[in-house]
DNA sequence: TCCTAAACGAGACGGTACGTCCTGTCTTTGT
DNA sequence: ACAAAGACAGGACGTACCGTCTCGTTTAGGA
């Protein structure tokens, strides 16, 4: 048996409602003025909230930009669900796809930012982002797989050509992140782990 | 052809040393002290030079840190000569891939980040850098289609699958640019193409 | 007049030891640390004691640092007790003198800090404090007039002249406050005013 | 003989215009909306100047204002010449209240704050300031003492007398710098020091 | 003895000033 | 005229403090 009164922290509780206006505000000032102007006391005093408080929350600038990113795919991304073959991973891919719109990718291209200029940010966002979509990825290419035994550096590839080509159209925006290129990674994805 | 004086500009000349001055100190502070810390002002008093000298030769940071960088790039990287099979594209890549060392790499990472920052940098490098490379491959490809007649659709999917692969990895370092990686890549895009 | 009983405040009523034990720490601060460190944060985490604890009983940190004071003096200063000629008022003065130590020095010059910044709390400094002592200052003064009718533009200049220089070397401390000065201050005030 | 060509300093010479602009403009934030009012960032906008500038100039916030006074007295006090007896010394002291009007009182009170508040700027402002003035005080006062050997300390508590007096007064307000308490004064002092 | 309401410790909250840093431009002296 | 040096305007960052608020806990006095 567990120990039964776990003594709560003392002193006024953080305000989770305190919390979502901050994460909805940002993600607000980011889709509507970009990466750049979302800075921290333009975030504060839209949210009619104290600088303190953000810091309070987050340890900086990018992990607030990160969480409101998070928050706003949560609230906006239908969960997906895949199939069992090769239909199923492109109906997948086709999804994760159409969720990157104008403003989800500028925050996306704004984490990358953060990423490289943070090293401590990197590891960070690579843990709660990064690693969830490829474990996810990984769970759907491993449906269509035949073999019980998969090959771990085929896999590794698999992946990384999906969301390479994503993130590459993503961050370059020369061409776009349509069908087409979901139905050929799906195909050649089947063919690789196949 | 004349040998007459072409009327030279008043005013002492531009020193082509002093720009390749500039350009090793950049490169150099950015891989010792990270993408963060190749600020202007540092890389002016690290070369001995004025920050004017760095705005009269660049129009800003990024392009700066661009050139730094295709200057590194010229002074180390070996002309990378194909063949005509998927053999010539297979050592292609892997040159390719073994001239992105820590070095390199972190002087890329912080082009993205500029890209992504600075919309005007962003087709600045697209075109001077990315594309050139993007035309280079695509010239490769070719070489090892059969049919007279390439499919423009799949060519860029073939592009953005290689190149793709390439910067996801190297923004998120979380599995290396080895041989395995160029060699599977180019099987998929060999089939892919012919 | 009745002796009913006024209904007692329900609830738990405020405890006098928490009061004076902010106050002591109060105090402590101000002597150890200087008038900035004294903090109304760290007061209460000194004291073991809320913040809103703090507020309950002071408006704001002037008040709360003037009765600090008040507390202090009331605690260590002797009730001087002057006699009827110059001697008396020497001995007077030597004794208000010899109550400003370091650590009430520093807590005046709190207080004056306050009178300035906050006008609010300059009217209830003056009243509290500032005024009273000059009331017992001037009663000690008419003591050794002989004239039944004093003149209130001398008795105005006489109480300034006593208290602007201690104040004066209070606050900068370019001299002390010793006896020498309270002699002299006695002699010119007793014949100012006979 | 001394070094003949002082090497100038390289680059850019901080502008004198621009240090008067931003006196000026403390001047009249401190004058027109009080002490607290003159932020560092107001003064900056209000003078259209870089927070950084400020900075460049004074350590901090105190010693800008107090060197906003210095400039302030400068501008609009009239070298005040005193003569050889208590009429002079009259003249000179009620010289000096009026020149403490309710603006320049406004600023010397701000710098009381900041002498008590901090201890570097205190002897920063005793040295520049005060010093200064008890100085040009005790030199109007030696004029009409007839005894060529001075007394030290009479001469420490005259000075002591008439600042402290001034600033008393200047800091609770409870009375007038008039001619009446400089006339008193230089009869006290005059025959403490004859 | 139990109930109730205010005091209490703790700390989150809105708001604001501080002082540092960086970018891109401007202005000197020296060559 | 260019180059080195660095001052300049502008603006973001992260920290500190004030006074208010909101939790869970404690404690007196009235029922």
């Amino acid at each position: 048996m567990s120990i039964e009164k776990t003594h709560a922290k003392p002193g006024r509780p953080r305000s989770e409602s305190v919390r979502r206006k901050i994460l909805q505000t940002t993600v607000g000032l980011m889709i509507e003025r970009g990466y750049k102007a979302a800075t921290m006391k333009r975030i504060a005093s839209s949210a009619r909230v104290g600088k303190q408080t953000l810091y309070r929350w987050w340890h900086n600038r990018a992990e607030l930009l990160m969480e409101a990113l998070l928050f706003y795919a949560e609230e906006n991304v239908d969960t997906v669900l895949a199939g069992l073959d090769r239909r199923g991973l492109e109906a997948f891919l086709a999804a994760i796809f159409q969720s990157i719109t104008k403003e989800t990718g500028e925050i996306l291209r704004g984490l990358i930012v953060e990423s490289i200029v943070d090293e401590a940010f990197a590891s960070l966002f690579f843990e709660n982002f990064i690693k969830q979509r490829q474990k996810r990825l990984e769970y759907e290419i491993k449906l269509l797989q035949k073999t019980a035994e998969p090959d771990p550096q085929k896999m590794g590839i698999a992946i990384d050509i999906i969301f390479g080509a994503m993130w590459y159209r993503l961050i370059f925006r020369h061409r776009p992140l349509d069908n087409a290129l979901a139905n050929e990674l799906a195909a050649m994805v089947t063919q690789l782990v196949s």
